[in-house]
DNA sequence: CAGTGGTCTAGACCACATT
DNA sequence: ATGTGGTCTAGACCACTGT
């Protein structure tokens, strides 16, 4: 034993959303209901859900309901979109798609993405503007078993942001992402895209994305302009009233 | 008044905080003293304190007691050093003292501050060292009237890290900081500093540490080389168990 | 209105650290 | 043994949302 109540309470909620019993989006039952369900009482309830909606995953509304965490265009913007103009002004991206291939991974991508070297991948390419302006290229190296089937006209005529074709196509929720980050210069292919010339120092930002399991469902290479622009780093969440 | 109780008591615990009542290391008052003093339940009393521990105000040791959030080596390396080598390696980086002067404001810099273009500054250039190679030049910049009389030889023979000093030193707790990242080429001081070639890509990261009060208290230019090393931007807080 | 999450209480007992 | 924070209970009432 040894493990808290509240923590048993947590591992059985998280047991339930990993087996589909509640999915993305969906509503799960009253605090009253849990409390039954699990026999235990509402303050211990309660401590539980405040930790998984602490790790987003799960929301709760007041007087609504708690749900499952699901993607949406404010929860991109707000959670795994880092880059803004220089004076701070938050500004959605316009995105353009460059290309969606198929590929094989190399040892980097291999480490990474925890599959084996050589291992079947898509790879998609993609322009970011902000401010009319071209500042991101995105190199998004897929696992090719978590997207069999994908295909460029899905990719191209989506209106929504990727993580939500991954999670509503395919059934693939990214819960948080861990990001590295490094500068390197523009290449050829880069400097063409972005308008620049070849060498120019950009920001690269490599990003792995996971799932409930813990599973890396995507890796994204970032390549920034940041002449105008800045990545933040700060802690999402302060509450300094 | 519209403010949940415990919030109210979270406010009077900073301003107790504020004004010096308990300093940085020292212990507060048991959580059944300050249920008296505050005439509320051990349970909201609690989550005032759950409040403040997330923010890294208070520390809590069970069975010794509540501190105030003070910065020893560890702190740093958790919370603030955020560039390791490639492969994941954690290692305390070797500090340099290169120079002290005194400067003043530019409107970058004053801005960023949160003084007037011109305010006087002292600033500190270091190299950082991980595994026996230059990887990070710092630039701080700090408004003097926080650090009146700051001597080169009290930087220079510090066996602290800076944090540390400014606390213990100047009263100056460092209690969040902020990060904006951006990528540059080596101008020719880094270029020497570093051992590398005029141009090559650096990370920039540019680094505001705020006071209990918010206050602006260090302006940070890294420039960081990551041929073989990596800025991590993780969220810190993960309870996956 | 009924149902939801949000706050709050007054106590109990447990786990841990220090004396 | 004492004092600390950590967990847990069984209720109560409030604030918000939808019908």
């Amino acid at each position: 034993m040894g493990l808290p109540l509240y923590r048993e309470v947590k591992h059985k909620l998280l047991e339930s959303l990993r087996g589909g019993e509640w999915k993305p989006g969906e509503i799960i039952p009253a605090e009253k209901r849990l409390c039954e369900r699990f026999g235990v009482s509402v303050g211990t309830l309660r401590k539980a859900v405040d930790e998984l909606t602490a790790e987003n995953i799960l929301i709760r509304h007041q007087g609504r309901g708690t749900f499952v965490a699901s993607h949406s265009q404010d929860r991109y913007m707000f959670g795994f979109f880092h880059v803004f103009a220089q004076d701070g002004r938050k500004e959605y991206p316009k995105v353009e798609f460059i290309s969606l291939t198929k590929d094989k991974a190399d040892a980097d991508s291999a480490a990474r993405l925890g599959v084996k070297k050589g291992a079947k991948l898509i790879r998609i390419v993609n322009r970011l503007s902000l401010g009319g302006r071209a500042v991101i290229i995105d190199d998004i190296l897929l696992p090719e078993h978590f997207f069999a089937g994908m295909s460029e006209a899905q990719v191209r005529e989506r209106r929504t942001t990727l993580y939500q074709l991954y999670q509503d196509s395919f059934g693939v929720g990214v819960l948080r992402t861990e990001e590295r980050l490094r500068a390197c210069g523009a290449n050829a292919q880069m400097a063409q895209l972005l308008g620049v010339a070849e060498g120019t120092p950009l920001l690269h930002v490599i990003r792995r994305a996971l799932s409930f399991r813990d599973e890396v469902v995507e890796l994204r290479h970032s390549y920034v302009l940041t002449d105008q622009h800045e990545y933040f780093a700060g802690d999402d969440s302060q509450g300094h009233g």
